[in-house]
DNA sequence: CGCCCGGTTGACTACAATCAACCCATGTGG
DNA sequence: CCACATGGGTTGATTGTAGTCAACCGGGCG
């Protein structure tokens, strides 16, 4: 749902090079020159910086359709302004990915080329945007319990798809992976996953986690 | 000083009507129909949202400069696509603050005549962007004081002035602001920021921040 | 086989939320 | 002009949540 049809931009990221990565490879860090942009055709990665202090925070997760990294691409030397992010952000695939990479000289002067194009652009951005907006909503719930929910939420809002009666999240995440991405330890995750399991408000399966009902889900958060 | 020179668009909106408001008005709010957007002239704004228990989550500031509300208007029915974000999101004056408005349709109408506007447009999403993306970081540490440090150094960056050897943060910000903008309670921000002041990290009179040394405060960071 | 990763569980502890006062400055209405 | 309310800041005492440390389990894989 929120992965828009990016007709133009597809067409453009399949004339590129296809790359078939495996699980845990890294696609970029924003060390690099930023002489490249991907598309995601199949699989999922997750971009993320280490801190000063060695924690690792996962920023953002991404699926088929998605587009990165879009703030490095950009901007460019040319207007003179770097990226404000302090600290390496990696991306790294979760699972098996087939990408399509493209060369970032190419990709700025392709949506220079078409208004259609920068359009397109522009609500993939604002996609990766209110993202970001939900996750942040949810890292400032005081309790571990209401800062799980939300983010599950926020999944199925990007990640969902509708199995008989419910919704299924289509992205294979660990604990150790949600747990970094918001702030929180790796115990807490699975201590709190076993209680909504007990109540009833989740399933899990190996890495897969299924929820039945969203609007229960989202009562919880008024406690 | 990531307020980007808008050449264009600050010109555009010097065309519309100015507004005058006094602190604590409420701008615009994502209830209502999304007919006007803002450019900040003077003065300071915040986005903020209540969840359903009933907390304050301050997202933003927007200082001079600043244009709002770029989600809403970008995202226009006619594309069929619509707000991602749960809850009504309020922009509120923080201080006194004067404001060019204008109308949502002119203003779409305006950016898709000129691709330098478009530019223009998409650095004013991306600073956005990594405005949310720092704060999320900050939000991502563990403990009160590590989640403040962050947030302090981030807001420096955005609204710092240079002053005899330090930085001065122009956002006049309270506790309260700081505190809801962090997840956390209100004395907690007070209780850290007496224990920054008595190490020296940083000094406040009234509702300004002093920060004599920004690198020695990033080297909190890492413990 | 043994290692590593992901998940689970228990015990203990520290940090921050909460509740409760209180101070001070400002603003406002009688 | 005083009385009072309000908002911002400060401080202390208490409690609960979640972080930490530790151990263990099962499965996949070299």
């Amino acid at each position: 749902m929120p992965v828009w049809d990016n007709v133009l931009l597809e067409q453009f990221f399949r004339e590129g090079v296809q790359l078939s990565l495996t699980a845990d490879e890294i696609v970029y860090d924003s060390d690099d020159e930023p002489d490249s942009v991907f598309l995601i055709q199949d699989g999922y990665v997750k971009s993320y910086t280490i801190d000063n202090g060695g924690e690792f925070k996962v920023l953002n997760f991404y699926g088929p359709g998605s587009i990165f990294p879009l703030s490095p691409a950009l901007r460019t030397k040319s207007d003179g302004r770097s990226f404000m992010v302090r600290g390496t952000i990696y991306f790294e695939c979760m699972t098996g990915a087939v990408l399509y990479k493209r060369n970032t000289d190419e990709f700025l002067d392709y949506i220079n080329s078409d208004p259609g194009v920068y359009k397109e652009l522009m609500y993939c951005v604002l996609s990766n945007y209110e993202m970001h907006l939900s996750s942040a909503e949810a890292l400032r719930f005081r309790t571990a319990r209401n800062r799980i929910v939300h983010q599950l939420l926020t999944l199925a809002d990007r990640f969902g798809a509708p199995v008989k009666e419910g919704i299924r999240i289509s992205l294979p995440i660990t604990h150790q992976d949600l747990s970094d991405n918001l702030g929180m330890a790796r115990e807490t995750v699975t201590r709190e996953f076993e209680n909504l399991r007990y109540e009833g408000y989740i399933e899990t399966s190996n890495q897969c986690i299924f929820l039945p009902d969203l609007d229960e889900l989202n009562k919880l958060l008024e406690t």
